[in-house]
DNA sequence: CCGATTTGGTTGAGCGTTCAACAACATGCC
DNA sequence: GGCATGTTGTTGAACGCTCAACCAAATCGG
């Protein structure tokens, strides 16, 4: 059976291009001042965050895993790394023994509090400061439903 | 001097995570459906899709790098691959000997043409469905606006 | 209790991107 | 014209991500 095409309209052909445009040019600005100015690129930063904000800044890696968003795969090369930095410490999970603990350390947390101000004020200049009270709530409504919508299918 | 940090209140917090998730896991989804269905990555069809929108489908290698937000290093890698799937050919430019100019070869457009209904209904499934045309509207706005900040400074 | 299935996590290969260095050519200035 | 500077594009190494394959341990079903 042949379906045809719902092609885009050329209001929401514009939109595309536009969300494409700048969602791309802000995550590599933010990917590369992280770079610069901390030594890591935002996926790890964000791993840092995650751990920092949980009790006794450890998480099981398949928590951690879902709450960034990433692949199991992609965590445990991530985690690798950030051993290899003395910014994260493995341990075996006391009521799993297929589980891994990834543990934030004092030498982590320091590293993530020196560079959090910076990735902040990028984060500001860079969206907040564009947009309008109004459109940041647009922008967080939408990007809500669609994460729901991604993640539901 | 020390200049204070000015942190995300909570409603920016939320509109941030929920835009990084939304956008990650979108990409993420319209990456792997075109890598599973078409064999190229995303980055690869948009450098095909300008392609066949320019004149005689040719470009000069640093404006199709600009048309597609890329950079001149990745680019080249990229046209080098898609030169090895003989979906593009180099040219010389015949004005400034430096030039390159990335031709699309039929092949190209049949590859290109195949690929697109798929593509195209996965954007509309996983973007535009979830969406009233008022915030399609709002996150056109929010991109230009965006795009245009981004690459002000 | 035991085999089958599912879950948690790791590994290595292949691929795409970044970055810095570079080569070739064009342009500006005197 | 001739030298300095800017532009165009490529290259190779390092790095991060994806995918498929895999192991080990937990859970399910009889």
């Amino acid at each position: 059976m042949v379906v045809m095409t719902r092609w885009l309209n050329p209001d929401e052909q514009r939109t595309w291009r536009a969300f494409l445009a700048a969602s791309r040019a802000l995550m590599d600005t933010l990917d590369r001042e992280l770079q610069r100015d901390a030594g890591m690129p935002h996926a790890y930063y964000e791993i840092l965050v995650r751990l920092s904000e949980a009790p006794e800044r450890r998480m099981r890696m398949s928590e951690l895993a879902d709450a960034t968003g990433s692949s199991r795969s992609r965590l445990s090369h991530a985690v690798a790394r950030l051993e290899a930095a003395g910014w994260v410490r493995r341990k075996d999970c006391p009521t799993d023994r297929r589980g891994q603990i990834a543990v934030l350390t004092d030498d982590g947390f320091t590293t993530l509090a020196a560079a959090a101000p910076g990735h902040v004020e990028g984060v500001r200049r860079h969206l907040f400061d564009a947009l309008s009270p109004a459109q940041v709530d647009q922008l967080r409504r939408i990007s809500e439903t669609l994460a729901d919508h991604l993640t539901g299918s």
